[in-house]
DNA sequence: AAAAACTTCGAATGAACCGGTCGATAATTC
DNA sequence: GAATTATCGACCGGTTCATTCGAAGTTTTT
């Protein structure tokens, strides 16, 4: 029992990346096996089943752009470019974790009520780091804010409203300009004149 | 019998972008049909079976490819740049193709030699392709070449070895840079001193 | 306007596939 | 050398999938 998490962490990594490929349906447990060079059976001694690694691959996956976002807002001052970062590293690795959403809503999402959990806890906790930097704009005297509780919803709306095209259509193109002209609208609204 | 060739092409279109992102084994009859919003059955009104589908598609990028190559090399004068261009939008074009190579050595590629036939075909025209190319520097005084067609052979070959980690190791990067190397190579010991 | 030909599709089918199990067997630890 | 930890091949039963078929709808021909 000496490796048990570095091996757990190994088909967390291998399978990630053909989930992130081919979405949970069409990816097998044959395929996992096969990359990770291990016999199927085995994999079946680490985890309970496909939905178990599938659960860690999107916890695992949640955690990494938990972190890809807190070193974004803190790798620049502006309150502005703080948020401008937030919104695109957040986009883009949406794009990225859109297979997994897609994979999902095939069928039998029934299962997979774990995610919703996930999704509330993120949602509360981007909601902080949306006030966090409204509130840090409104102190250095960049945004002016009546409520900035209100004001991270109606961020947070919008970028959800964002997600659907992601996920629906495959190829909708030029999210980036889209979320240019989004910040451009919000800056302009939120800026002091 | 008024449009037949229509649908056909309409099918092969939309097959052909499955295809090309879950490979031919990944995709399924109702995604093609549910994607062209038929009924599966019609499918095989126009078509044989999936693998002719695939067979068509597979003629078809081809095609694409082949013009892009010819307008590819017409688009610039200098024969440097030709080569330049041919080469690059070869290997972009390939990379797109390798998830169709990599859905056939799935399995049984028994089935399908008609992957050798075309494959020869156009490693043919290429080879006609970079000898022309060859031929009008030369001609231009801008290579100094002995045998064009051993010339053309030898570079045919280099493309080909750098088509091989492309569907083998999927995201084995900077392919870029490995091609300006080569073309580097290549032409310091192809331009007049 | 009936017959013939063309087109679509739901339902059925049989074969392949796939997640998961089980027991045998290494490999390692005690 | 027994106990445990770890690997795996072979198998199972349910599901999926490509393909078929016939019936029904539509258009064209006579």
């Amino acid at each position: 029992m000496i490796n048990r998490e570095e091996y757990r962490r190994r088909v967390i990594l291998t399978a990630g990346q053909i989930f992130s490929r081919y979405g949970f349906r069409k990816t097998t447990m044959d395929e996992i096996a096969k990359a990770l060079k291990m016999g199927k059976s085995s994999i079946y001694y680490y985890f309970e089943s496909k939905e178990e690694i599938f659960e860690a691959v999107v916890l695992y996956e949640a955690n990494i752009l938990r972190n890809e976002l807190t070193t974004a807002i803190k790798s620049v001052e502006s309150p502005i470019e703080k948020m401008r970062k937030y919104v695109f590293v957040r986009m883009r690795s949406f794009e990225k974790l859109s297979n997994y959403y897609n994979a999902i809503f095939d069928k039998n999402l029934d299962h997979f009520d774990f995610i919703e959990t996930i999704r509330e806890k993120y949602d509360r906790e981007e909601l902080a780091i949306l006030r966090l930097i409204l509130y840090h704009g409104s102190r250095m005297n960049v945004f002016s804010i009546d409520n900035s509780e209100y004001t991270a919803l109606a961020i947070q709306t919008t970028l959800k409203g964002l997600e659907v095209p992601l996920f629906w259509k495959k190829r909708e193109l030029n999210i980036d300009k889209r979320l240019n002209a989004i910040l451009d609208v919000l800056f302009k609204g939120i800026l002091k004149k």
